[in-house]
DNA sequence: GCACTTGTTCGATGATGATCGTACTACGAT
DNA sequence: ATCGTAGTACGATCATCATCGAACAAGTGC
């Protein structure tokens, strides 16, 4: 049961510019970023292939979180993530769309 | 004379996503950027007011231009900046102006 | 020539941050 | 209750980088 607790993360009025480009500026939260941007219902963090332990993977996760740029909730024992394109739409419209469009 | 040179930057296919991010996620940087934003004809460092020194200032500078975000050339003693908007509306359509957007 | 302006380069320093291993928590299943 | 799974938290280490001052470079003007 319980089985869906949301993580806290920033209101959309309290997410600041720097934070979210400074968090997409780095090469594995960007790989992530891009993962997440295939998949719009979420996913698992584990699920996602990264050259790096499940301790850094958690770090960026966090990171990611406290910008703005993912929201993640609780179901059972896996955390769902997913990115928060509305409020990033909202805010600073075709930064993500822009960000995604670059050659992979 | 001389009077103008331009100096070394990345082609339009060498630019990085992660370089670009990475250097816009810098609060004095985003402050530059911004700066010049206003001022499509481009402007000489010195006259953005900033936080910081000279050299600083000039690193800032460097790092934007390694990255691709802007090109500057040489006129007489001042080095005129502006921003490569076409290029990176190219690569990223919508990036910078999501940037921009940002509430100041 | 010399002085002044504009800006860069170099080296040092201090702060931030990416990474890891280990220990820990929470849930599910047997 | 015990085990296994998914993930976080902590502390340490190492690299990156923002910052500065001082020295240097290139133009302009006297």
């Amino acid at each position: 049961m319980s089985t869906s607790k949301a993580l806290p993360q920033p209101d959309r009025e309290e997410i600041r510019v720097e934070a979210v480009l400074q968090a997409l500026g780095e090469p594995v939260r960007l790989q992530i970023v891009r993962a997440l941007a295939d998949v719009p219902e979420g996913i698992a963090c584990g699920e996602i292939e990264l050259p790096v332990t499940a301790s850094t993977r958690a770090h960026h996760l966090r990171t990611l979180r406290e910008a703005g740029v993912l929201s993640t909730h609780t179901e059972g024992t896996r955390r769902i993530s997913k990115l928060r394109r509305e409020d990033l739409e909202e805010l600073y419209p075709g930064l993500l769309s822009g960000v995604l469009a670059a050659r992979r």
